[in-house]
DNA sequence: CTGTTAGCGCATTCAA
DNA sequence: TTGAATGCGCTAACAG
């Protein structure tokens, strides 16, 4: 900052006080019509811009949220952030992006170190933080958490109905002929039992049950992450491991792709042999070859949500319970599931 | 925030004044092991964080950097971004991420309105903005520029250099074999003439020239956006407009991928009938069917660098003159443009 | 409707 | 090496 233009000197130059500066600034009502206008020329002419620092140490709020999640380049997040960015947007609110890597101490940080006091409030996907950890920062700032549930946790959460979503993708499968539909991205060892990989296979299980179907351990495959390069490993096993499967419930979308790539390097054709589908609508499954059927959570209003969510927590809803909301979600027929009917293009879609 | 922790607590609770603590917070190096090692306790007992927003208004530093791309969920930014919050980290800065929608006015918005002294720096791609509102913009507040390259730019810059990568990209499909090489992504109604597309024409136009080719201005498709769709719809206008070509040079990856689809769609073979490569190396290609041949830059250093200039700036180095560093970048052959050898797997890479 | 004033928490003079 | 006092720019009482 070359020169600093302060509320008193647009006082000054306007000829009125700090005080009528600053509401004019803030969007005070009560200030005279043409006191506004000539305090915004002052404004204009001397290109005056707030301090958000001096603002916020003296009104304890800095219009800045957080949104935490555990990688930026996944697909699926990159594209939560820009909706997130936007509806943040709409509330006058700036959106800090950090990335946690999924890794406990990360989120922690995210949470507590809470950048001294900088945001006032938190959305975070979180991967590795217990229900004690979540509820001991919740009383330090305004938190909602996307995705992840940890059971009837003690705070804001907006997700897609997992289980719901799971069985209505395996029963998509189910009805497209499959009779061995395998479940790729489980996580056992997932420090808590309630993740999405959890209730997804939970739904995965139900839609089996439902049709009288067993379940077959062996076709249930667990990944150590849900990047591309574990889809195409699962999948290579399932293919080595006795009697293949005719259909894939991966648990999102880049898994599926990842699998895509796998099968067509074996040869195995989608969806003639195996059919696929996976969970997150990313952009990149409706150009893939084949294009991926999956299951399109309503980004937009998991964002939109959230941040309303938060909004509210902010403006002093501080301590009523927790809310759980439920974003829509829909299944997307691509041609990686699609069979009997002749191939749409993508594109046409897009 | 519940309970305030101050500087003042913990000089109290540790029997020091106030300066004494903000040393040892700071890491001052005149502090008597004893007494630093007091306060330190008292810091962790009573779980002090300092205030950012005073420090910031003291100190006219907040240890926040902004880098503003055109779209989050563009996979080249997602990746980029992580790698740029990667190398903010090791300064010890924080990094808001904006999204600047490739529109002059948000660019504006960024560089001036620059959360109103809230940032330290910026790191820009730029797509709207010309040198002059650069230059101005620059006196305020360090900037580097990633990726475009305003001719001469005012400001620090760091970028792949494009007309050789794509000079490079271009004869590599002319060395497969490809005799008409189709150029795809330019943007001839871009407001400056030096952005990336004009010099990944450039360098196509060298490759051509290089080799004794006549440019045939048919094979060079313009698009409205670097997104797959618009790949996509290139590659149907070239395929419907008279000869269609053997090889296509795509300005980056998201427009190859598009084409990619397309060209699967109007079952053209790709390499066979057509050669395809990108510029990006974005995860999705390597596990595309067929994985997507590119020229891969080196994100981690365009994303070190430009933090480094930008901290350099930052400390001091206000006046001096713009730097401009290059960036390196190496040709990936992948399926899409490999012709006469067995395929290798992509997954092999990833 | 507008002016005056007191601090928000911290880094930083200047002393000691 | 440490302590005491000052003010960064702004908002929120409180007057007027």
């Amino acid at each position: 900052v070359v020169v600093a233009v302060r509320l008193q000197d647009v006082a000054a130059r306007a000829g009125v006080s700090v005080k009528t500066v600053s509401n004019v600034v803030n969007g005070y009502v009560h200030v005279r019509p043409g006191t506004r206008e000539r305090v915004q020329a002052a404004i204009d002419e001397l290109g005056y811009r707030p301090n958000l620092s001096a603002r916020s140490l003296r009104s304890g709020r800095s219009g800045v949220i957080a949104l935490a999640v555990p990688e930026l380049d996944m697909p699926y997040f990159a594209e939560l952030t820009r909706f997130v960015v936007q509806a943040a947007d709409g509330h006058g609110l700036t959106v800090l992006v950090d990335q946690t890597d999924g890794l406990a101490e990360r989120e922690r940080l995210v949470m507590t170190g809470i950048r001294g006091h900088l945001i006032d409030g938190l959305v975070l996907s979180p991967v590795a933080t217990d229900a004690d950890e979540l509820a001991a920062a919740a009383g330090q700032v305004p938190i909602v958490l996307l995705g992840e549930k940890v059971t009837q946790g003690p705070v804001d959460h907006v997700a897609i109905d997992n289980v719901a979503a799971a069985r209505a993708a395996t029963e998509h499968l189910l009805d497209a002929g499959c009779e061995r539909v395998a479940a790729l991205g489980d996580q056992p060892d997932s420090p808590q039992g309630s993740g999405v990989a959890a209730l997804r296979r939970q739904g995965y299980e139900d839609a089996l049950a439902g049709r009288g179907l067993p379940l077959d351990e062996g076709l249930v495959v667990p990944v150590d992450s849900y990047r591309r390069e574990e889809g195409a490993r699962a999948v290579a096993r399932l293919l080595d491991d006795g009697e293949p499967p005719d259909g894939v419930f991966c648990f999102n979308d880049t898994l599926a792709l990842g699998a895509l790539r796998a099968l067509a390097d074996r040869g195995v054709r989608v969806p003639e042999d195996v059919a696929v589908i996976g969970v997150d609508d990313v952009e990149d499954g409706r150009y893939a070859v084949p294009s991926l059927s999956t299951m399109a959570p309503d980004k937009q209003q998991i964002a939109s949500t959230a941040v309303q969510l938060l909004v509210d927590r902010m403006r002093g809803r501080r301590d009523a319970g927790p809310r759980d909301v439920a974003a829509g979600f829909e299944l997307v027929v691509r041609e990686s599931s699609r069979r009997g009917r002749p191939a749409e293009h993508a594109t046409a879609r897009a």
